[in-house]
DNA sequence: ACCTGAACACCGTTCAAGT
DNA sequence: ACCTGAACACCGTTCAAGT
């Protein structure tokens, strides 16, 4: 199995392929843009192309791949700060930023990720380890502050489940228009703050009597 | 314009090719059958079938504006029982069932919905009229009983956030395999009871205190 | 080692021709 | 009026041939 001559070229063919790749799905869509249109963005033969990438799967999967790396910070923001909650909400106006920049591609991966089997299973890895990250952030988070009275677990859970609410709805907004993510953000914040309310009144929690009024 | 000599024909026909395509796509997806195959299942040559639908696109839009008419007793349901919370989880549940019984199929229709201009069109009008309906429904339930501070348009947003993520989260765990609905739906009504709880000790609502313990 | 581009086995869609 | 199916203009992928 003969390594690469030149390891460097393999790496820069590929970050030319995805560029000239991720400009195409964003302009076209994934089933649209053609290889041949593919080849000509990014100056290559066809034949030169499958060299690096075995299908056009194959290159959404790596673009599906590429910021998986920025979003750390984020999970290090929930468990070291003061607020859970406002660590929670970087991440979604995080996740919203990236997904109304680029939404059409974005659709264009979630939308291949649903369909292609090869794809889901690697975005279901990916999923588990998101949540584990956001399970110890939180839990994490909680152990310097008053917590609900909800398992670390659950709490992940229902943070995921709204963060693909939201992608779903910024998604849907942006592949063909201008989308504010003021509302929504605004919406998912108040959720929060219901979901994860601490001291509620229910009958076996010490209860905060509202004391003024 | 001549109109059909036999309009239960077309009526039978396009049922034909729905059903057909359903099988098809529900098999190996949507961008995955060809015409051809449709045509197979179908009986029926390629000629005649674009007769009835100009295209792939149309024969997606129709599977997905089918099954619209039987949720309007789940929103009735919501207006006038006895609990605003149960009947938006009957109206999860209804969904998750929809999804979870045909996942693969739904999964295509999300993914070109998501996809096609046109499509993604018509999907944000039904859209909004179901947004419209659940304000009517859950405005009518707290004219009922006890209502949380938060107003119905914010409700209906929160609930549609849950439920496309629900949506999401059963479309990516049913799409190559069976999905345990129980969990998913607890959560959903847990999540549900904390965002709507009535009576929160905030400072300027009227509190409940804890009596015992 | 790396690349080219013609060739292959398809695809969605059309349309002249049948009944 | 309704249908057929060969034909058209593509598509993703491969592979013999070049450098």
């Amino acid at each position: 199995m003969a390594r690469s001559a030149d390891p460097t070229l393999a790496e820069r063919r590929r970050r030319q392929i995805l560029d000239a790749a991720m400009a195409c799905f964003g302009r076209r869509g994934f089933h649209r843009t053609s290889m041949q249109e593919i080849c000509g963005e990014a100056a290559l033969s066809a034949g030169a192309l499958y060299r690096y990438f075995p299908s056009k799967s194959d290159i959404i999967a790596a673009i599906a791949g590429e910021d998986r790396r920025d979003s750390e910070p984020l999970f290090a923001a929930i468990a070291n700060g003061d607020s859970m909650i406002e660590g929670v909400c970087a991440l979604a106006a995080h996740m919203v930023a990236k997904c109304t920049a680029k939404a059409p591609l974005f659709a264009e991966v979630i939308a291949e990720t649903l369909r292609d089997r090869e794809l889901s299973e690697r975005f279901a890895t990916h999923e588990a380890e998101t949540r584990a990250r956001l399970v110890a952030a939180i839990a994490a988070a909680w152990r310097r502050a008053p917590a609900p009275d909800m398992t670390p677990e659950r709490a992940a859970r229902l943070v995921m489940l709204m963060l693909d609410g939201l992608a779903l709805r910024v998604m849907r907004e942006g592949v063909h228009g201008a989308v504010d993510a003021g509302p929504l953000l605004e919406d998912f914040r108040e959720a929060l703050l219901r979901l994860f309310a601490t001291a509620a009144p229910g009958p076996r929690k010490r209860a905060l009597a509202g004391v003024e009024s």
